[in-house]
RNA sequence: GGACAGGUGGCCGAGUGGUUAAAGGCAGCAGACUGUAAAUCUGCCCGUGUAAGCGUACGCUGGUUCGAAUCCAGCCCUGUCCA
């Protein structure tokens, strides 16, 4: 029976593709994991999910413990079998939530006490009762309970803040490890904290590599410092991570924030984005992204994306997808989202199939000179420009 | 023919003498969204102007007033009820 196992195909300078073998099923990296918090991808049923081509979703342990609880999840067979997704499930610890519910907790050593967005009830999550929380879900890849603290802060804050999620990570690791037949069974990853200090992220891995994961996630970036200022960090980050354990940028991202970060060594992602997105209008492509409440696409009798192979993009144009998103119509999210998933899964599948065969530079290049264009103009010049070329008769 | 009620910006709808280019909602036009408090949020939304401003505007016409979407008169129109 297969725990847990890395095995690196290939490398293309700091890229490299591979696959994690689980009890579950296997998952081939680098992997995008959409977000499920609520025991559900929004807008999809599981069915749906895996034929975008998902090896692993995500689940919440902050949600899930409040609704429907974690106990009861528990008497109904564990999280796969409550969802109906028999494949491999992350589960993020609540550390997320630490940072984007920062008005309705209180943060000491031992946890982080939440008054519930729900009903305002007190919930004290501790490293110990995140990895509870997590057994009872029957969670496959376990995150170490953090906190994610907004980058903006001064470098003191960071470094306590880090220094105290190391800690937690330690206490993680035994409570995870004391799980008996799960701990036996599922991975439990540690997450490198530091925002965008060197030294602090030099400092945090080392404190994880001593305690010793299955995986490394890269914790407090995409928090609003800019991808430029992600990159920049990523570019030693990831390095200071172990060689041979997947590394898992949370909560990344944007098509070329993935590339990008796959370019400097990062194996496993996770976004809210693109079903997020999805259900907001706002559809990726390799042209670049989509807003389909824009009127210009009222009549556009073509596919949302022509590469696409997804059943949005096979049978529904992007004049009726426009017509749906500005009706409010839950088939419009739907359909959406599941073309956001997909056009994410079909750009993991290229970059898998680029490292291996030493050709990623070639590709993220032409990912780039389609996806952001080559003008060095700003974001907003940038997107007029694209649209100019791509519609000249529509340009007003 | 009569009695009530009412006619406000694309639509619905507040406003009953000055702080009103006129609340709010919808529709429309854009933007944002990164380990999901999100099928959400933000901006614009009479014309012209980069803006200050200027012009026009609350059924129509006239009147009262320093000042009218708001008060008065006549007319036109709509709804309900009675003949």
């Amino acid at each position: 029976m297969t725990r847990f196992q890395f095995t690196i195909h290939a490398r293309d300078a700091r890229a490299r593709t591979g696959t994690i073998a689980m009890q579950r099923g296997e998952i081939a990296t680098p992997a995008f994991m959409p977000v499920g918090t609520a025991a559900t991808v929004k807008a999809m049923t599981p069915e749906a999910v895996r034929a975008t081509g998902a090896d692993i979703i995500l689940g919440n342990t902050y949600h899930l413990m409040l609704r429907p609880g974690a106990e009861r999840v528990a008497r109904l067979g564990g999280l796969h079998k409550f969802m109906n997704w028999r494949r491999p499930i992350l589960t993020d610890s609540g550390g997320y939530q630490v940072m984007s519910l920062s008005d309705l907790r209180k943060i000491t050593e031992e946890g982080v006490t939440f008054a519930s967005h729900l009903d305002g009830s007190r919930h004290l999550l501790t490293p110990e009762r995140s990895m509870e929380i997590q057994r009872l879900l029957g969670s496959d890849i376990v995150m170490a309970f953090d906190e994610c603290p907004r980058a903006d802060q001064p470098r003191d804050v960071i470094a306590r803040s880090m220094e105290m999620s190391m800690r937690w990570a330690k206490r993680s690791r035994d409570a995870f490890d004391a799980g008996g037949e799960h701990a036996a069974g599922a991975a439990l990853f540690g997450i490198q904290q530091g925002a965008l200090d060197e030294a602090l992220r030099r400092e945090s891995a080392d404190a994880l590599a001593a305690v010793g994961f299955d995986g490394y996630a890269i914790g407090g970036l995409a928090v609003g410092e800019g991808q430029e200022a992600m990159f920049a960090t990523l570019d030693f980050a990831t390095g200071q991570l172990p060689e041979n354990a997947p590394r898992y940028l949370m909560g990344v991202g944007k098509p070329d924030d993935l590339v990008g970060a796959v370019e400097r060594g990062v194996d496993m992602f996770d976004c809210v984005l693109p079903s997020r997105s999805g259900r907001n209008g706002q559809a990726f492509t390799w042209g670049g992204p989509l807003n389909l409440r824009n009127a210009r696409f009222a009549e556009d009798s073509g596919p949302l994306d022509e590469r696409c192979p997804c059943p949005a993009c096979a049978s529904y144009s992007r004049a009726y997808l426009h017509h749906l998103v500005k009706s409010g119509e839950i088939l419009g999210a739907m359909l959406m989202t599941q073309h956001n998933l997909t056009f994410y899964q079909q750009l993991m599948a290229g970059m898998r199939a680029a490292i291996a065969e030493g050709q990623f530079a070639g590709f993220a290049a032409v990912f780039r000179r389609d996806y952001l264009a080559l003008s060095p103009l700003p974001v907003g010049e940038r997107k007029r420009k694209r649209r100019d070329q791509e519609y000249p008769s529509l340009t007003l």
